[in-house]
DNA sequence: CCCACAACCGTAAACGTTTACAGAGATCGT
DNA sequence: ACGATCTCTGTAAACGTTTACGGTTGTGGG
């Protein structure tokens, strides 16, 4: 762990200048003899270029930091998996940011650009707030925003459509002759929430059913709220026979309760996930859930960082991921398992 | 996106030195007078410190890079999840390599350290190989390993005790009054693969039990492969009541397959897991698996890269996690999830 | 034989910090 | 009142690169 050679000891011990070292670690054109030199003197020292320096030097650092809300939820994880790839192909680096969706940590995380051991960060913010449209504004390198942002926000971005999500599945719902759909929700102070609660309500006008606020159901994100929040829808409306639930969390929850409660899963009540995370396909009765696209974002995100890190200025653009709904047995019944048996 | 402000500008603007800027910022004695005016010059200017070229004096980068065989792998997550807050809590942003399990890009992560745009590495080879113990002997900057490395390899190793868990979960199956217990297994050239299917066979003698060739499946670490590993098993040994799986994705096709062909589980086939993933709480009926602490064994590795970081020298240690049985309805019926409710 | 030109190389400055050192005032004791 | 001491500040070097610029050498043409 001793102190590395530099391009001084290379250039020391081929008897060149630093310069010269240079220019032939960076291939720039050479008498043969020099680099002759130069290289077998790199060898025999077991020389690494130093980043850190080159970065200073050149004003790239050749990273670009991802920042998700919770490193738990697998829909981030989705876009991890997608953006990691697509990085490393472009030689940069990923620098791992958990905000644990507090909007202090995602404000923090933008002002550090400005120290500028990035070169473009890809942001996936639970809620936009104010201070985030303002630190983007006054953001000191390329912002990716995976996620809503309010019209006019001069920032790339790529949405999922959950209103279109949300219709989809309650048309299958509908299809499958389902007239009491509930929708169990998340905060609706956050971005989903409100989106996917809206688009519940609209979904349902537009096939004529009635919008009955007895049928919504508030709670959190995850299973144990899911579980809590079901349990009440239930005893509120019994004869609910379908739960729009707005993430997979939710719905593995309602699973539960609608189990423990002796309800048959689709026969009597059919239940929707969202974000068709790794659990709906591992769940008993696998779980029909509204893929809202995590992968592409992702994938999409960090193309379009990377190209502005290339092309520098642009308009910015906003790039939308349709949804797709994933039909399983808790809506189709477990014949549906069948033929997903394959690789 | 404008050149932003360096402790020049700020120095220019307050009318003094560059070295009373940098004094005022890093909290050294300085005259009050100095230091107002030297905050004031900052605030206007929306200073924010150039991590790259403090690093480059400082020698530090603050970043700690993150090795993982595969992104999408639960149990690597795991150890993420862990890593995360307990670098960020002291100061280290994450940088996230995914090396795919192949050797080479693990070679190449190791050698990048010579890069220094890291003061350490975690990684969790799948597989470790000759070059990479010459490598690590080389390393430029602290490496703590996850798994288990040769004996006299001198370096920091978090390791998980699969013997053990193997054990526990065979004691458990067989406490039960199984007595035809099978082991479903991944490749045995790789290092889970051989230490667990190791462990079987050596849990069974312990406990008097026959070890019988027909018994143990090879298939890989996947779910189809999982399905077809029992479906031949349980042609071939129809009287089977109890699987050993060597991971949770295997033991969910188990499920898939035992449901299929009417089998009960757990009455007629209990099955157990390992690596107690998110699945094995999701699935149905939820799924025994023994915990390898990849939290656990995520977390002891950042505090032991942490301490080395800090502390400087000091004699590798090797820390091994004790694995802990997580009993579930698919080995102790349905009546057990119901205690699993809370939060 | 001299000049123009090309090809290659070395010197030095720059990137934005931190910090050793020494100089300038202020303060104190005698 | 004077030197000793202390406090604060500025100058400059350093971290390890890249690169603009100018100098040296060699070639070929006139």
């Amino acid at each position: 762990m001793a102190d590395g050679p530099t391009i001084n000891t290379i250039a020391e011990r081929a008897g060149v200048s630093i310069a010269s070292v240079s220019r032939v670690l960076n291939g720039l054109p050479t008498r043969q003899e020099t680099v002759r030199k130069v290289m077998a003197a790199a060898d025999e020292l077991g020389y690494v270029r130093n980043a850190v320096a080159r970065s200073l030097k050149s004003r790239r650092t050749h990273q670009v930091a991802f920042a998700m809300a919770d490193v738990g939820n697998p829909a981030y994880l989705a876009m991890l998996r997608e953006i990691q790839p697509v990085l490393k192909a472009a030689g940069y680096r990923l620098v791992l940011h958990s905000t644990d969706a507090v909007a202090a940590d995602e404000i923090d995380v933008l002002h550090s650009l400005g120290e500028r051991y990035v070169d473009g960060l890809i942001m996936s913010p639970l809620r936009v707030t104010e201070a985030h449209l303002e630190m983007l504004a006054a953001a000191r390198a390329p912002v990716v925003i995976i996620g809503s942002v309010p019209e006019g926000t001069r920032v790339d971005n790529v949405r999922a459509d959950s209103r279109t999500g949300v219709r989809l599945a309650v048309d299958h719902l509908h299809a499958l002759g389902r007239r009491r759909i509930a929708m169990v929700n998340g905060p609706l102070d956050t971005v989903p929430g409100a989106a996917r609660g809206a688009a519940y309500r609209e979904a349902l006008t537009e096939l004529g059913l009635p919008y009955d606020e007895d049928l919504v159901q508030i709670g959190d994100f995850y299973r144990p709220q899911g579980r809590r929040a079901v349990a009440d829808l239930l005893a509120r409306v019994p004869d609910v026979d379908a739960l729009m639930c707005a993430n997979d969390l939710i719905a593995l929850g309602a699973l539960d309760v609608l189990r423990a409660a002796g309800r048959r899963v689709p026969e009597d009540v059919a239940v929707v996930g969202m974000d068709d995370t790794d659990l709906a396909a591992a769940s008993w009765p696998s779980l029909t859930s509204v893929s809202l696209g995590s992968a592409e974002r992702g994938k999409a995100a960090a193309e379009l960082l990377l190209e502005r890190l290339r092309g520098g200025e642009r308009e910015p653009r906003v790039v939308t991921v349709p949804p797709r709904l994933v039909v399983r047995a808790s809506t189709a019944g477990p014949e549906y398992d069948r033929k997903e048996g394959g690789e």
